[in-house]
DNA sequence: GCCGTTTTCGGCCCGACTGTTTTCAGTCG
């Protein structure tokens, strides 16, 4: 059982006791462990058999019975118990914005409420009013949601980099606006997150009611939603929500901390302080004894006096990051302005947008030292494959180009296929002449974990192959991984001196950061790459970046931060 | 239910907002 259904076991379960008016510390701890079990780039299911889940933080005796339960009979002794006293359709009422466990429990037992529909019903008929503590404006509200679940279906959350293009937007007018003084982007944007919900900003102002208007006249924003000299709120025309806060100066930097999250590492941030007797908010650091009050003006200032290193927004996840800045060992991580090449491109020679030499153009001004242009190869569908013949046909025509241009090396490559069986799609004579290789699964997804990872492993230990591509296939908010073992592929990449792939496409980000982190513990040569389509699409370097950034990682483990001359030194061929 | 610079019991993050109240519980980020 995979670790994502375990834990949304959990949380069904702490659901299910809140509505049952358990302890909310107890139904704390199944919530917390349910985002352990999430995070955890091991099989929680494989950890609970050997008796060893309870290595995990947030996870007892208790919980391990619990999960090895759950493997055995598909269900959770103590859910089922609950489910016996409750409709487990209560559950999916409790996704509801403004109805929490409480609520819902109080319509049940009253109106006899069970279900989305039963609930809708009562809402128009005007009959929650009826019940101690809830008004018309509830019953609005319910059936305003209820429209837009049946709309959208769930809460959508989008890809990083379509909410960085509208922050990045908003960012440079309200920093232009006469009326402020510091600006920044917070939330899950700032900490370059996967995907995100909203666009947080934080700001001074000298008159904030300006700097408020300017974000509601700004001409992405379709819907005003409020607005005060506390800041402003708007939807914007491609239905992303922005929150807008202003603050006096002197607590600028407690309000930036707060709002950038996450969640779990400002919970961590607070039972620190709470146990050196201070108390943070997002007005500032409080002396618990005293109740002097200490606000901050930069963030710096509040990791300063919890003695704390400033810590990096990509690394402010709720895992060993504040053990690491209290010790002072946070690491150094990459930056975008150190990569200085990309080894994976497409051209209009399979199903890229643009030429050989419109690639180079765009790759030399961003100042790279080497480019591998990739297309796709021989067994490629959707009409873009590439001929044994037609990449030979390439590769002179590379060599001409490469000798004729300065200050950047071009490298003739490819983006191989990895048939079922872990064997490629071009014979070893071609493959001989390229430069670099990528190889890269792109049909057959659903072959199971251990044919998946042979396959990969078999591509690995060919003696042409230098790199992996998107190792686990997975499309963000579209498609899963393809499921494969990690661990043997990890181990089979550190021995042949394979290198495996950061892909930098928002929609991939694959390795993501769990997987960057173990790989390079398991001394994989990492680079990170673009996959670029087109021109513009060299830009996604930046999110390649920053998962390596979440991923802990500094320049030295990123091979493409080298020269070419250095990097060939690291490669299994010379 | 978990966990230990509070160490096997007694705590467990904080404040704003909303809608409903007339002093606050519930929800959310």
């Amino acid at each position: 059982m995979r670790n994502p259904k375990i834990a949304d076991a959990f949380d069904e379960l702490a659901t299910l006791y809140e509505l049952d008016g358990a302890n909310r510390y107890r139904v704390l701890a199944y919530r917390e462990a349910a985002r352990v079990i999430r995070d955890c780039p091991q099989s929680v299911a494989e950890l609970a058999g050997e008796g060893r889940a309870t290595e995990l933080a947030g996870i007892g005796e208790t919980l391990q019975t619990k999960i090895l339960a759950l493997i055995e009979a598909g269900e959770i002794p103590a859910s089922a118990k609950l489910k016996e006293k409750l409709p487990a359709s209560l559950v999916e009422i409790t996704q509801i914005p403004g109805l929490g466990a409480k609520t819902v429990r109080k319509m049940y037992d009253e109106l006899g409420i069970s279900s989305l529909e039963e609930l809708r019903i009562a809402a128009s008929e005007q009959r929650l009013r009826g019940v101690k503590g809830l008004g018309a404006k509830l019953e609005e509200n319910v059936l305003a949601s209820l429209e837009r679940i049946e709309a959208e279906g769930h809460e959508r959350r989008r890809l990083l980099s379509e909410a960085r293009e509208v922050a990045e937007q908003l960012l440079t007018a309200l920093r232009a606006h006469p009326a402020s003084g510091e600006v920044e982007i917070a939330g899950s944007v700032r900490r370059w997150a996967e995907t995100c919900k909203d666009i947080d900003i934080v700001a001074t102002a000298t008159d904030p009611e300006a700097l408020s208007a300017a974000l509601l006249e700004h001409e992405l924003a379709e819907e005003q939603r409020s607005s005060g000299g506390g800041g402003a709120s708007i939807r914007t025309f491609n239905d992303i929500k922005v929150d807008l806060r202003i603050v006096p100066p002197e607590e600028y930097g407690s309000l930036l901390q707060h709002f950038t999250g996450s969640k779990e590492h400002n919970v961590a941030l607070r039972e620190r302080a709470q146990r050196m007797g201070l108390s943070v908010s997002e007005h500032g650091i409080t002396e618990t004894e005293t109740g002097v009050v200490h606000a901050c003006r930069s963030e710096a200032e509040v990791y300063r006096r919890l003695g704390l290193m400033l810590v990096p927004p990509e690394l402010r996840q709720g895992g060993n990051e504040l053990e690491l800045a209290a010790e002072r060992e946070l690491p150094r991580l990459v930056e975008v302005g150190e990569i200085r090449g990309d080894l994976h491109c497409h051209t209009t020679l399979s199903d890229g947008q643009n030429s050989l030499e419109e690639m180079l153009g765009a790759a030399r001004r961003r100042g790279y030292l080497y480019l591998a242009v990739t297309d796709h190869s021989a067994s490629h569908g959707f009409g873009n494959d590439v001929p044994a013949g037609a990449l030979l046909d390439r590769l002179a025509e590379v060599r001409e180009l490469d000798t004729a241009t300065r200050g950047i090396k071009l490298l003739a490559g490819s983006e191989v296929n990895v048939m079922p069986n872990g064997s490629l799609d071009y014979e070893d004579e071609v493959l001989a002449e390229l430069d670099w290789v990528i190889a890269s699964v792109h049909t057959s997804f659903q072959i199971g974990a251990e044919r998946m990872s042979e396959r990969i492993v078999r591509a690995i230990e060919h003696p042409l192959v230098d790199c992996i591509g998107h190792p686990t296939g997975r499309l963000l908010l579209k498609r899963a991984p393809y499921e494969l073992a990690l661990e043997p592929i990890f181990e089979a990449a550190a021995a042949n001196g394979t290198m495996i792939e950061i892909n930098s496409n928002p929609r991939r980000r694959d390795l993501n950061e769990g997987n960057a982190r173990l790989a390079a513990a398991a001394g994989v040569q990492l680079v990170i790459n673009t996959d670029a389509h087109k021109v513009a699409t060299l830009d996604n370097m930046q999110y390649g970046v920053a998962t390596a950034r979440r991923a802990g990682l500094g320049p030295q483990q990123i091979a493409n931060t080298r020269t070419w001359r250095q990097f060939a030194g690291l490669r299994k061929r010379i």
